[in-house]
DNA sequence: ACGCCTACCTGCTTGC
DNA sequence: TGCAAGCAGGTAGGCG
């Protein structure tokens, strides 16, 4: 899916050309997008009328801020996007839940695979509380409606790109670890926002191979790795985000990110820092992509 | 705490 | 050409 910079590109659209708008009708063409614990109907029904205050992103989620406080949150999943259209735009087969603005334009969220899910939480603020992996399955599937959107995210981690997450807290958190930095960086609760893409590129960037484990690092290991999450999400997001099929932007164009990284999906092609080729391993069912010079095996660890 | 599996979905690419 | 298998940016939930 879209990870935090293609979600953050989207957002930032979001809220130069819609912040303000409202929203006339809404049509759900998949009913399954609508995420508990609002059926269908309901939320149409609550959502007719409501402007948009101001759009911005927690961990992979676009939330849209309405007026009265109310929050809608867009997951968008593998394959999912938000696109704003003039109302005479072509008609999309994918197009699972369509937006009418006030204005005449359009709001679709378009979504090939349906596993993105949007809902329309009562606000509350949006603190992260931490967590374990438990806490926001539990909370959000016990069933009733009185949820606040802050519970949504309990069960995040910190924000990589917040001046709260600095290197010291970082290493706080690997220090006590003894799994996979490559399945570390794709556990939400650990760091929100890093997908399969992201984890890729910031491990390369930090000379560290994904199968080291987090308890295994020094401080010069933590540190560039800090720096290599960082780096690697900004740059993401200068870049408008990385496309390789379905990702686009707001305004349904697609990123300049994918051109630009430097192993994810480059296997046997040479690596930009030594020229060896680079490998792919999967770790944890996930394709993962790396140097074997620049970033070498912990020891005890067969690859091979 | 953690790993592993299945599920959710559709479309594209690859190999025979 | 046709068909089946494998692959895809994510995550929830269950089991061990």
């Amino acid at each position: 899916m879209p990870e935090l910079p293609e979600v953050e590109t989207v957002a930032r659209d979001l809220q130069r050309w819609i912040a303000g708008a409202t929203i006339a009708r809404a049509t759900v063409h998949w009913d399954r997008t609508i995420r508990h614990p609002q059926p269908p109907e309901r939320f149409v029904a609550e959502l007719v009328g409501a402007t948009i205050r101001r759009v911005d992103r927690r961990a992979k989620t676009v939330l849209l801020h309405l007026e009265d406080g109310r929050v809608m949150t867009v997951a968008l999943r593998m394959t999912g996007a938000l696109i704003v259209v003039e109302a005479d735009a072509p008609d999309d087969p994918y197009a699972r839940v369509v937006f009418d603005l006030a204005d005449g334009r359009q709001l679709r969220y378009r979504d090939v695979r349906k596993f993105g899910r949007i809902g329309l939480w009562p606000g509350g603020g949006l603190r992260s509380v931490g967590g374990g992996r438990g806490a926001r399955s539990r909370r959000v599937n016990e069933g009733t409606v009185r949820y606040r959107i802050g519970e949504v995210f309990s069960g995040h981690g910190p924000e990589p790109l917040q001046r709260g997450f600095t290197a010291k807290r970082f290493a706080e958190r690997l220090g006590r670890r003894s799994a996979k930095l490559k399945s570390l960086l794709l556990d939400q609760s650990f760091i929100a926002g890093v997908g399969n893409i992201y984890a890729d590129e910031a491990l390369w960037r930090a000379r560290l191979h994904p199968l080291r484990t987090a308890d295994s690092l020094d401080e010069g290991d933590v540190k560039r790795l800090h720096r290599a999450v960082r780096q690697v999400l900004r740059e993401g997001i200068v870049n408008r985000g990385a496309s390789f099929s379905d990702y686009v932007g707001a305004d349904g164009e697609r990123g300049n990110n994918a051109e630009r990284l430097a192993v994810y999906r480059r296997t046997e092609q040479p690596c930009y820092r030594c020229g060896r080729p680079i490998r792919r391993i999967v770790v944890g069912q996930r394709s993962t992509h790396f140097c074997p010079r620049c970033q070498p095996e912990p020891v005890g660890s067969e690859t091979e």
